[in-house]
DNA sequence: TTGAAAGCGCTAACAT
DNA sequence: ATGTTAGCGCTTTCAA
């Protein structure tokens, strides 16, 4: 069903500015909505590119505009794999246990992880949601080894995207050092463990920790304990943080904290040993929603009921919380108005170098159901 | 940090070969590792890459390639929203229930429902880990509404991606169809419910529910029942067709069913109304995972013992098996294995305008855990 | 083996 | 308001 072309490949702007019988200019202004164009003849134009079949190519408009109306949305984590500055050690541990394949097992497993939390799939919503009206196009990366972050480096130096929405899984992630280094565009979600200069998108987790303590108190609970997320990632740490302040500020001086990873798996490890420990305890926080889960198995399990005999409080609001038996009372971070908001501070940036960095903090808010 | 660079803009090859004192088709030759280069000269232009920070722009080098190096990783569902081309029916579900903006409702709901399913993420992983080591990049693309559609289509008529890799989440998705009709290259995950002429790749559902049954009747299971997936999707309705047929095929004629959507909460609602309607029954297999963990949790609360009292079998061997209390026993469908075998078929087709298509029917295993 | 030169299809001055 | 023209940066014949 290909239309009548002259040539073998697809239409160009002269085959439809010969159809219409204008010049390449004036396709080009109808095509753009460039004002200065007579309605009859934008008409005109219109028959010859619906005739013609014509599609604008986009390597050629790009070429001179030097847009690629795309953006990188990156999920980097830190090296499971050796850091150094350039990368010079990185290459010696490759070598050994790596399967045949490059990427296969490392790979496989850290994407694997990023789409098991929930979370990841809020931020692609609120980014898709922002971008499209605005056609443009989310190309999808992991950075998760020195390799696969120099590649993302080198794709944005190409141009292929016009910057990089970066979610961090990590602390002591060398890319929003690298991208800055290199005069890239570029948008964090979270805020930077080392200081760089570059714009982020953030909640106020010690203000959500805050919430979550401050209505497990409310609730009567006193025996309270904690799993924590990853110390080393600093949303973990500040939700620790607040969590213990608050109640030290209530005379709850000591407060056992189990550290988790953020997965369900760990934050029923956590559970376990606090029961073990504190098998009193009335009340619990954990960092995140799947933790919760973890935790409210492990707590049926050991016969407790919840929130009856011990009350849990999750973090997020994501789909985790909803699912879990009972439903978790949790602390909601708004994820998809958060990535929303880092892609319109990475498309409306002023097209200068390098603008200043800026950040954005969104305060979290309590969601009560019943586990707590 | 900036390097010296004459002008304004990035380095180019002009750049680069001034640099080394060659012309540019040199460089070109020798960043593209074509033969017939000097080793000398070529150690010259390493040097000079390296000393101007040259990285090739890739609209340019697109334009004349007529390759992107990107594909279209595309979540495509049934159109909620009006339809034009060649599904007329389906506009007359559409009219009821449509928000003011055309994305919005629907879209956000859309994502978030597609990330839900830890299937989604698995297809990535699969579809990356294959597509990285030959340095192509996945757009993520969701087409969920008629104007989406042609708006993948449109993307990559202005051949800003080499091909499409879909996955379909509904029967009755115009989008396979859009595609072979444009004659864009394309591989789906999952055979289209109406006939196309495009490829894709499939599991054997039917062979998989036929485990499922006889693993069941194997534990001595005598009063079985089914939570099948959606009837219009076809895997769902394969699934259900298979465990039918291979009970009937041991003298179990009937055999009651509830239809649920794939999601948690839908596997709950079925097995309240099959527990209902079914009080004695022993053993349950749901065409998900997720709906088998809902299973699972509506057993519980009506003091059913799994597998005990009731044996539950799930389908896909995702996350949510293992996160599943007691973990589930479920048909292991290899989706990572499937979502690179789609991206190998399109990439490796022969670059004549249309190839026949192919399809891969991969075969399904059962996973034994706890749950049967 | 290397260089010169012709475009790829488009936008944006500039000229009319 | 429309047409002419000069590139954008690259690959790739074709000559040398």
């Amino acid at each position: 069903m290909t239309d009548d072309r002259r040539s073998a490949g697809a239409p160009t702007l002269e085959d439809v500015a010969r159809a219409a019988g204008v010049s390449r200019a004036t396709v080009s202004r109808v095509i753009n909505g460039v004002r200065n164009v007579d309605p009859a003849i934008q008409e005109v134009v219109r028959q010859a590119v619906s005739v013609t079949g014509y599609a604008p190519n986009r390597a050629a408009r790009s070429l001179v505009t030097r847009r690629a109306d795309a953006v990188a949305l990156v999920v980097s984590g830190a090296g499971v794999e050796a850091e150094a500055g350039v990368g010079a050690e990185a290459a010696a541990r490759s070598g050994a246990g790596g399967g045949p394949r490059a990427t296969a097992g490392g790979g496989g497993s850290f994407t694997a992880q990023v789409f098991a939390d929930p979370f990841f799939g809020r931020v692609v919503t609120g980014v898709v949601d922002y971008l499209r009206p605005r056609g443009v196009h989310p190309v999808l990366m992991f950075a998760e080894t020195s390799r696969a972050r120099d590649e993302v480096v080198a794709y944005l130096r190409q141009g292929s995207a016009d910057g990089a929405l970066v979610v961090s899984t990590h602390a002591e992630d060398p890319l929003p050092g690298l991208l800055t280094e290199a005069g890239l565009a570029a948008v964090l979600f979270a805020r930077p463990a080392r200081p760089v200069p570059i714009s982020y998108v953030d909640l106020a987790h010690q203000d959500g920790a805050r919430l979550a303590a401050e209505h497990l108190l409310a609730r009567g609970c006193r025996r309270l304990a904690t799993i924590s997320g990853p110390l080393d990632v600093p949303a973990g740490r500040a939700r620790l943080t607040g969590f213990r302040d608050t109640l030290a500020r209530q005379g709850h001086a000591y407060i056992p904290v189990a550290e988790g990873r953020f997965t369900q798996e760990s934050g029923e490890v956590a559970m376990e040993r606090l029961l073990v420990e504190h098998p009193d305890l009335d009340g619990v926080f954990a960092a995140n929603d799947l933790m919760a889960t973890g935790a409210c198995h492990v707590l049926r399990e050991h016969g407790r009921r919840v929130p009856e005999d011990v009350a849990v409080v999750g973090f997020d609001d994501s789909s985790a919380a909803l699912a879990c038996r009972p439903p978790l009372t949790t602390v909601r971070q708004p994820v998809e108005a958060m990535a929303a908001e880092m892609a319109r501070l990475l498309l409306d940036r002023p097209p200068g170098p390098s603008s200043p960095a800026t950040s954005v903090i969104f305060e979290p808010e309590l969601v009560v159901r019943a586990s707590a």
